[in-house]
DNA sequence: CGGGCCTCCTGAATGC
DNA sequence: TGCATTCAGGAGGCCC
């Protein structure tokens, strides 16, 4: 599954191959891909076809292509999504849903997507908190903990107010934005936490602990995927992985615990799985 | 307003 | 072997 270092190893990827580059024919192959563009699907490609692309950003897992327009185009690659750069004639993928080329010899842009739950969209940029360009329909997303302008100390205010389960909080994206479920695994074990630890009863050492555990991991995730996209390919695979590896207990139901041993558990949350180390992170 | 659920979707994996 | 069921999850939306 995308999650921060997947989506940003596409964002730089990407960016070498559309920033400066005009956008030619738009084709959209599948509804579902823009079900949040309202205007719809011809709407979509009127906004993209002709303008000049200026670059590739990100906040959390969102995407966008900042435009000459003023408008972005808005990029989610929900569970399966992939963002890849290709000639002209290679052939359609099974999941093909948007496709455009780029103006010149410079191929086109695909968005494949499998499972459908990812989506792309046009929408207005707007000033941010710290006055940066943001698309109006993300504005609610906070800043990633790989963001130099996350603000640590309000984070933790603002995490130990909330009266939920620390996992339910960190996968909250307008709280903290990039972490999904293998990240908050991989997070909450390195601090040996436990997913379901009440957010109210946190200690300031702990939040920070946790925070610590989720740029690390994501740090490595993205120190490994970073070195895959020197062709006219952009890999956003994130099940097939560079980085799996390295998971510690994410998948690993079953196998011992690199510091203690006991074997690793998963547990449901929410119709979601938890894997962790029942004797490193206790309940309480 | 916020917390906790539900839903969308497809294909791999599993069950009988 | 084959058909049916289960499972995975990001995020918006709904309900209380």
């Amino acid at each position: 599954m995308p999650e921060l270092p997947e989506v940003e190893v596409v964002r730089r990827g990407l960016d070498q191959w559309v920033a400066g580059h005009g956008i030619g024919e738009v084709r959209v192959l599948h509804p579902r891909a823009v079900r949040r563009h309202v205007a719809g699907g011809v709407d979509f490609a009127a906004r993209l076809a002709g303008r000049t692309v200026e670059g590739v950003s990100r906040r959390g897992k969102y995407l966008w292509l900042p435009l000459d327009s003023g408008e972005g185009l808005l990029a989610h690659l929900g569970m399966s999504g992939q963002l890849l750069v290709k000639t002209s004639e290679t052939a359609a993928e099974r999941h093909l849903r948007v496709r455009f080329d780029l103006v010149g010899d410079a191929g086109g842009v695909r968005f494949v997507d499998q499972r459908t739950f990812g989506h792309l969209m046009v929408a207005p940029l707007a000033a941010d908190d710290s006055g940066a360009a943001l698309p109006t329909p993300i504005m609610h997303i906070a800043r990633d903990p790989l963001d130099p302008l996350f603000d640590d100390d309000a984070f933790s205010t603002a995490l130990r107010r909330r009266r939920t389960g620390l996992k339910c909080a960190l996968l909250d994206q307008s709280l903290i934005s990039g972490i999904g479920n293998i990240y908050a695994d991989e997070a909450l074990w390195r601090a040996e936490l436990h997913w379901a630890r009440p957010t109210e009863a946190l200690r300031a050492a702990q939040v920070t602990a946790v925070l610590a555990a989720a740029r690390a991991v994501m740090a490595d995730a993205l120190a490994a995927g970073g070195t895959s996209f020197d062709s006219l390919y952009v890999n956003v695979n994130g099940e097939s992985g560079y980085f799996s590896r390295s998971l510690s207990v994410y998948g690993l139901a079953g196998h011992p615990c690199e510091r203690c041993g006991t074997p690793v558990v998963r547990e449901q949350f929410m119709n979601r799985s938890s894997h962790l180390c029942p004797v490193c992170q206790r309940r309480r």
